[in-house]
Parts: structure tokens; C-alpha cells; sequence
RNA sequence: GGCCCCGUCGUCUAGCGGUUAGGAUCCAUGGUUUUCAUCCAUGUCACAGGAGUUCAAUUCUCCUCGGGGUCACCA
């Protein structure tokens, strides 16, 4: 069986690259069948909160992205931690290392001044001496020092490091005692059953590590699946500080799930040609081998046409249900079906559709200069008059085609274009020029309300 | 700086030795629409550079250049 895991540490709001990886996660687990677990990494307490955590699922929950089984939280796992620090010890394959901070920067400073790199120099390696007094040990884990280290990795390949290059005794428990952060990962993605890590390719270089630590450990190896980063316009990582990354965000921007899913699982994945995928197809059809392995530049252009698509396939109930939240109440509207089809084809964002639903149902309060200027030059007023005229006759009137009947009945009699009738009466009912056609804003409104923004028009231009 | 990863239109990408280098988005133009939007059509735009290997390289190898990531008693 697959097991994903999505490890954020609670620092903040979830962000657009962080719900990338956990969506491919989440997919490649789905489409084996397998497991979607969630861990919390809260154990660094000063930078961490319950808040963050709560934000995290908040959006989990916006986008129906579900976890299987119960939230691990790092912090609850100590004695864990504690015991496989012990056996380490134990065993030989760790050790404690008395060497202060003071020394170890004095040491670290010495080895830049000769371009060495910075590593430990296994000082406390085989120590067997009496420790120094006042010094809290950190416990160390014996590194392999030579040799080769591979990362067998689903999208990149294999990643092959030498241990002289990368590796020294490195710490896995503080002086506090607090393990630290490759040391946990290893033990909870084994101990969680955790077979197939999929992250960002940022932890690349973090993993000959925590090989190490599986190794010293007799455990086999997850798959793993780097995957690369989402760059910002100036082409590097993106981070909070860019704007628009939390993925909260995209609610009240009037994005729907549906949306912004599809749009960040073609962030670096691909299928053929193929643009729109729903939940299903995208369970069905990622594999993280289909993964680009270069780095993507986050533009939301191709969100929009997503996002409008989206709407455009959407039903109306569901999009009366959608437009609560940007308070737009239609559910009961016994115009809802012809409104909404009028505007959904015209709005990239619900926030941009409930205002021009908002538009449509308000009198309009001024009248754009421009667009009275335009219309109303000429004969506009007896027009609109004789428009104004005819519709107070007429009865029984529901349809868009009712009311475009009347129009034409106007423009035949007075021998005019449509567009005669049309810009007066558009500046009319909308006050400005743009927007859905007149006699679906009619059809919406009903005769009352149209005759009042007829004369109300007339009044404010003769 | 060491190590690692990456390099096809502005952007997201297809390509897996032989293609007029494809799609999408954006932008522009035209059509449809009384207007706007939608929709449809058309167009502009890319293999970082240099050596190899090969009958043949965007595709394989190496180098250069460029970009990114990472080097903690943070995660």
C-alpha cells in the first residue's frame, strides 16, 4: 500500500507551493489506493501555533483535500525520539560530543580562513576520555566518511553524493535534549509507514542524511519524489513575502477549489496536452514520474482562464451556493437561472460575477458621462420615450424574448437601427455602456423596475 | 565558495535520434454580438552557447554560460 504524507510545520498559512506537494501527495496516494497522512511539524515551540494548524486545515477543507487517519503531531513524540537517541547510543552509532559552541565556531572559523568546508572534526568520534566539566554533550550520529550516498528519487533519478563532500557527524539531539529536525523526519516517516515521500526538491540535499539515519536504524528506504521548486517573477523560491501565496487567499478572490487545483496540479505535471482535469482524472492520471524536473515561475494568468472556465461549466445552484459567500443571495430569485447564465460567461472570479449581479438588480444610482454622451445625441430621448411608451402596454412579459419583442416592435415603427434603442436604454438600465444583453437585464428585473429606470433616465437627460 | 539540481515560445508545457518543433495561456487582428464578455478563426513568439557521437541531433556525451537549491544545537 502507498502512504503520502503532507509534513508542514505550523508557522503560518498554507501556502500555494506547500498545497502543490501536499495535492500531489494526496493524488499519488488515491490513485494507488493508499493512504494520505498528515503530520504537523510543531516541535521548534517559539515559531509555532495552534493557529497555523488550524489555518492549514481550513484550507484542506475549502479545497476537499482529506487526510486519512489521525493528525500526527511531532510534539507529542518525545519518548519516541528519546528512545531510538537511546539505542543509537547504545549501540555505538551515536555518540555524545562535548565540544561547546565557542569551540565549534572557532573550529568552523578556521576551516573557512583555509577554504576547507565547515564540518565537524569527530572530535568525541571514539572519545573515551573524562568530558570536560559544564558542557551539556549534543549527541552526534557516526556518518559514514567516505563512500557514496544515492538518493534513488522518482523524478530527479538517481542522485548520487560523496560523503566526504556532504557528510559529517551531524547533530540529532541538542544539548536540551530536543532531537532535531532530519533525525525526527526519518523515524516518523518510517514509524508512520510512510513509503513514498513526495517534497519539495529544496529537502534534496537534506536526504543523504536522513538515509543515514534509516540506515543506522537497519529500516528500508521510502521512494522519493523531489519535486521542484514554484519560483516567484525574479525566478527564485517562492515565499510568503511575494504576496498572494496564501492559499486562502484565492477564496476571497472569488477562486473556486475546482480552479486552483487544476491550475497547480499543471504546475509542473503534465498529461499529454490536456488542460482541465477534475478530481477523478487527476487521481486517475498523475504519477510523480510525469513530474518536470525544472523549476516553474508562478503566473496566474492561465488561474483566470481556469477559474472562468470553471464558472462557465458550473450550474447554477451550485453557483448560487457559491455566491453566498461573496453576499449574493439568489437561491430564491425567480430569476436566478436567466441571471446567472448572463453573467457567468462574462466573470473571470465569483467576486467579479456577484458584482455584476449587483449591478444588474441595484437602480443605477449616476449614469456613466461618457456613455450618455455617446447615446444620447439625436432622437435617444423620443426613443426611449416611445420604448417606455409601448412597455407600460404590455402584460404578461417573463422571457428575455418578450421583452426584445417589444424593442423590435419600437426600432420597426420609428425606422431605426438597434442600436438607436440600444445605448440609450442600456445607459437606462445600467448606467453605463457594457454588460448583458438588454432584455435579459429586463427579463431579470421585470417591467416595474424597467419602467422606473426608463423615466428615471429621461428625467436626469432632458 | 563546496555539493546537488535544472535550462524548448513572456508564462505553463508536449517532445523521449529523422517533426513545417505541437498544445494552452497571454498579446494582436478578424468574425459573431445593438455594447461588453463568451465563442470561433488567424497571426506574432522558443530548442542558452560550443564541441563531440551519429548518415541524422531539441533529443545522447562533455565543456562553457546562465538560473536555482542547500550547506545550523531552524524546519
Amino acid at each position: 500500500m502507498v502512504v503520502t504524507r503532507f509534513a508542514p510545520s505550523p508557522t503560518g498559512y498554507l501556502h500555494i507551493g506547500g498545497l502543490r506537494t501536499a495535492l500531489f501527495s494526496y493524488l499519488w496516494a488515491k490513485k494507488n489506493g493508499g493512504k494520505f497522512v498528515l503530520r504537523i511539524e510543531d516541535t521548534d515551540k517559539a515559531r509555532n501555533s495552534q493557529e497555523a494548524t488550524d489555518a492549514i486545515l481550513k484550507a484542506f477543507q475549502w479545497l476537499g483535500l482529506k487526510h486519512d487517519g489521525e493528525i500526527t503531531y511531532q510534539s507529542n513524540r518525545d519518548k519516541i525520539y528519546a528512545k531510538h537517541i537511546k539505542q543509537l547510543l547504545d549501540e555505538g552509532k551515536a555518540y555524545k560530543c562535548y565540544m561547546s559552541k565557542e569551540e565549534l565556531t572557532e573550529l568552523r572559523e578556521t576551516q573557512m580562513a583555509n577554504k576547507q568546508r565547515t564540518k565537524y572534526d569527530g572530535k568525541y568520534r571514539d572519545f573515551d576520555g573524562t568530558p570536560p566539566e559544564g558542557v551539556d554533550p549534543v549527541i552526534r550520529i557516526k556518518a559514514p566518511l567516505t563512500g557514496e550516498i544515492i538518493v534513488k528519487d522518482g523524478v530527479k533519478g538517481d542522485v548520487s553524493f560523496q560523503a566526504e563532500d556532504i557528510l559529517d557527524d551531524f547533530v540529532i539531539a541538542r544539548a536540551d535534549g530536543a532531537p532535531t529536525y532530519n533525525f525526527v523526519v526519518a523515524i516518523d516517516d518510517h514509524l508512520m509507514g510512510i513509503n513514498e515521500v513526495i517534497r519539495g526538491d529544496d529537502h534534496l540535499s537534506n536526504t543523504p542524511k536522513q538515509i543515514i539515519v534509516y540506515d543506522a536504524l537497519g529500516w528500508d528506504l521510502p521512494m522519493f519524489n523531489h519535486v521542484p521548486m514554484i519560483h516567484n517573477s525574479a525566478g527564485k523560491k517562492l515565499s510568503k513575502r511575494d504576496g498572494a501565496t496564501d492559499v486562502m487567499a484565492y477564496k476571497e478572490m472569488g477562486y473556486t477549489p475546482a480552479a486552483l487545483l487544476n491550475f497547480l496540479v499543471r504546475l509542473g505535471w503534465s498529461h499529454g496536452d490536456q488542460e482541465i482535469f477534475s478530481m477523478d482524472e487527476m487521481i486517475e492520471l498523475f504519477n510523480p514520474k510525469d513530474i518536470n524536473k525544472s523549476a516553474s515561475i508562478y503566473n496566474t494568468e492561465k488561474l483566470d482562464w481556469l477559474n472562468a472556465h470553471y464558472i462557465k461549466n458550473s450550474s447554477n445552484n451550485e453557483l448560487a451556493q457559491l455566491l453566498i459567500q461573496y453576499d449574493l443571495v439568489l437561491t430564491s430569485h425567480d430569476k436566478k437561472e436567466i441571471l446567472l447564465d448572463a453573467i457567468k460567461e462574462r466573470a473571470k472570479t465569483l467576486k467579479e460575477m456577484a458584482e455584476l449581479a449587483k449591478e444588474i438588480l441595484a437602480t443605477p444610482s449616476s449614469y456613466d458621462e461618457k456613455a450618455v454622451k455617446k447615446a444620447f445625441k439625436g432622437d435617444a430621448i423620443a426613443v426611449i420615450n416611445a420604448f417606455g411608451a409601448k412597455l407600460s402596454t404590455c402584460e404578461e412579459l417573463h422571457l428575455p424574448s418578450d421583452y426584445h419583442h417589444i424593442m423590435e416592435s419600437v426600432v420597426n415603427e420609428m425606422e431605426i437601427g438597434f442600436g438607436k434603442i440600444g445605448q440609450p436604454l442600456r445607459v437606462a438600465l445600467l448606467g453605463k455602456m457594457g454588460g448583458p444583453g438588454l432584455d435579459v437585464v429586463m427579463a431579470v428585473i421585470g417591467k416595474e423596475e424597467t419602467m422606473l429606470r426608463v423615466a428615471n433616465v429621461i428625467t436626469a437627460n432632458s
